[in-house]
RNA sequence: GGGGACGUAGCUCAAUUGGUUAGAGUACCGGCCUGUCACGCCGGUGGUUGCGGGUUCGAGUCCCGUCGUCCUCGCCA
């Protein structure tokens, strides 16, 4: 196996390269042992007449000793993989390295051979100063060699394998579904891939496996799961990639509260198994509703507390005009407290302010309440009774910061839920436990103002929780689903429903959605035909895996844990990839281009 | 598509108000050194200041455009 072109290169040709151990294993009791390891150069001290070489792989470094008859005939630079063979010695007790766990022994080599040179690495793999992701994502391959980085991938990887043995323990099958499938008309952008064979055809990447997993269902499979890779042709950001990949699965037979119990035993295994974590089960559970009522959010961070607080009944006949006309008008009136040990100074409240109104808020009304009656611009309004009562209603003592908002319910619910989050992270609230909730009956529907017609809050194919749907003539925003999500300390992990399995609904829900009966046939014709052939009833939920390992690690961008990320430009900075193909290629495929050549060329 | 930040040596950064030959650390190359592990010491190479244009006696610095990276809003059933 001896590749003889590098024979030149070598001392002792003859010899088996390949190695004995790995530079992460030896350590006192293989001391006089003969040993052959593998690796990278990861650095070179050159004393004379002692050389040192820290050899590195995936499982460690090793110091391997060079004398002069080798470290003169053998010229090595970083990064050069090589194979050394010698003898393991310990170290004297004052050369011990105690920052290593090999660091007690050393390999006294007899025998190096390069396999293989590298050129000068544009970064230098023991960095401790940052490198820009530019750099970085150029060279992958030496992003990737780098310990901190193999020890994300790795943990990535007995992360999922932990995930695949937990959702086999319960019986699952994993099922591959295609890649080259059918675009969807609701959802993100699809990509699109021309069909040689179909002239004019296109398939398109999946979004999600989700018609796939519920024909599974409809084809008796029971429980399925897949590590699915899915595909959406939107704009990135630091949690977002084009590609990215969920913990997808689907159960027949079942309620939501199967897949909550389901899911709890699975995250817990994970988390128990791949990091020796004991994840508190089961999640508490929380309507949408009451979400949005407690923290102005679908997703709530329930690592602090400053909920919001309901102050209609204080508004309605307060003498604030502003609250009691928005109270007379059926909208809205809440406010926050923040208590005395979070003390607001008149500055902080006027960024809080400003921050209220430019997401759409009209002003921030806040009250400082004392003995005396407090400040603030509500101050003139809580004198005696009325100040009494809100105090009861909030809570509030002396010391601490009421900011009350008032206007639409979506715009109070916003504008409060982002100060509350802004609040946490300013007092620091946002950090420590792990705090799972499951978000349920979500809203079925949501209407889109710029387009004018009803969209699906979750996808057209969840379930109503009242399957005659409101009756002939329902109020769409009303309808609530059997939609869930599954949220993290203010992060949404993934999400789900019970689905339709009843083919008049799904034709109801489509109509709703402005799909006639042509286009549901055409879009959508296999899947109300497989309704129709027994549907068992069914749930289902995917996790974005991308996000939950870069969590588990306490990372925020999921970059470091894809292996070969895009840029915020969706471009591949290692393959220059997307790049122009052939003419010919084109024309293949049936495809011609008509963007002036002028552009198409940017590098 | 909008907004913001950034772009100087292989890498990480500096360069006063627009002013001499654009510097430092590190890496790399050469030399010395038998116990280092961020080795040390001596010497050296290395620059289209992203790219194009403009203002100016003079531009890394100011202006316009463009390309790229990052963050963010829109978008992401």
């Amino acid at each position: 196996m001896t590749p003889s072109s590098t024979s030149a290169l070598t001392t002792h040709t003859k010899t088996d390269w390949r190695r004995t151990h790995t530079c992460g294993e030896l350590r006192k009791p293989e001391v006089g042992s003969r040993v052959t390891l593998n690796g990278w150069v990861h650095a070179r001290r050159d004393h004379g007449g002692v050389y040192f070489v820290d050899l590195r792989d995936r499982y460690g470094i090793t110091q391997v000793v060079l004398g002069p008859e080798l470290s003169d005939a053998v010229k090595l630079g970083p990064e050069f993989t090589i194979s050394v063979s010698g003898r393991v010695v310990a170290r004297e007790p004052h050369n011990v390295n105690p920052n290593r766990p090999t660091g007690e022994i050393d390999v006294v080599a007899d025998r190096l051979e390069i396999l293989s040179r590298s050129n000068t690495p544009p970064f230098p793999i023991d960095a401790d100063e940052e490198v820009s992701f530019e750099t970085r994502l150029k060279y992958r391959y030496m992003d990737l060699r780098r310990p901190a980085m193999q020890k994300n991938f790795i943990h990535r990887s007995r992360f999922i394998h932990a995930m695949r043995r937990a959702f086999e323990r319960q019986n699952f099958v994993e099922v591959e579904t295609p890649i080259l499938t059918k675009a969807t008309p609701e959802g993100a952008r699809d990509f699109l891939v021309p069909s040689r064979v179909h002239p004019g055809e296109f398939y398109a990447l999946p979004q999600s496996p989700q018609l796939f997993k519920q024909i599974l269902m409809v084809a008796g499979m029971d429980r399925y799961y897949q590590v699915a890779r899915c595909f959406r042709d939107e704009d990135l950001r630091a949690d977002r990639q084009l590609e990215f990949t969920q913990l997808d699965m689907e159960m027949s037979f079942v309620e939501e509260d199967d897949i909550f119990r389901t899911w709890e035993q699975v995250l817990h295994e994970t988390f128990r198994d791949a990091m020796g974590l004991d994840v508190a089960i089961p999640f508490p559970r929380m309507s949408w509703k009451e979400a949005m009522e407690r923290f102005g959010v679908d997703k709530p961070d329930l690592r602090y507390g400053l909920e919001l607080v309901d102050l209609a009944d204080w508004a309605r006949t307060c003498e604030f005009a502003v609250f009691k006309d928005t109270i007379a008008r059926g909208e809205r009136v809440m406010g926050i407290r923040v208590p005395a040990q979070h003390p607001l100074t008149r500055k902080e409240i006027d960024g809080l302010e400003e921050q209220a109104k430019s997401t759409g808020a009209k002003g921030l009304a806040w009250w400082k309440p004392t003995a005396e009656g407090g400040s603030g611009p509500l101050s003139k309004f809580t004198t005696g009774a009325a100040g009494l009562a809100l105090r009861a209603r909030l809570g509030a003592q002396d010391g601490d910061t009421v900011l009350c908002v008032a206007g639409k319910q979506s715009l109070v619910w916003r504008v409060l839920g982002d100060l509350r989050v802004a609040l946490g992270k300013k007092f620091d609230l946002a950090k420590g436990e792990w705090r799972f909730t499951w978000v349920t009956s979500f809203p079925m529907f949501e209407f889109d103002e710029t387009e004018k017609r009803w969209f699906s809050a979750h996808h057209p194919f969840t379930a109503p929780v009242d399957w005659s749907m409101g009756g002939e003539a329902p109020d769409l925003s009303t309808l609530v689903s059997r939609a869930y999500d599954l949220v993290l300390n203010g992060w949404e992990l993934g999400s789900g429903s019970v689905r339709i399995h009843r083919s008049d609904v799904q034709q109801k829900v489509f109509s709703i959605l402005g799909i006639g009966p042509e286009e549901q046939k055409q879009k959508f014709g296999f899947l109300l035909e497989a309704l129709s052939f027994g549907a068992p009833p069914h749930a289902g939920f995917a996790i974005g895996l991308d996000r939950l390992c870069a969590m588990s690690l306490g990372m925020d961008n999921i970059r470091d844990i894809v292996a070969f990320p895009k840029t915020a430009s969706a471009a591949c900075l290692m393959t220059d990839a997307p790049s122009p193909v052939a003419p010919e290629q084109l024309a293949e495929v049936h495809i011609r281009s008509v963007v002036p050549p002028s552009i198409q060329q940017p590098s």
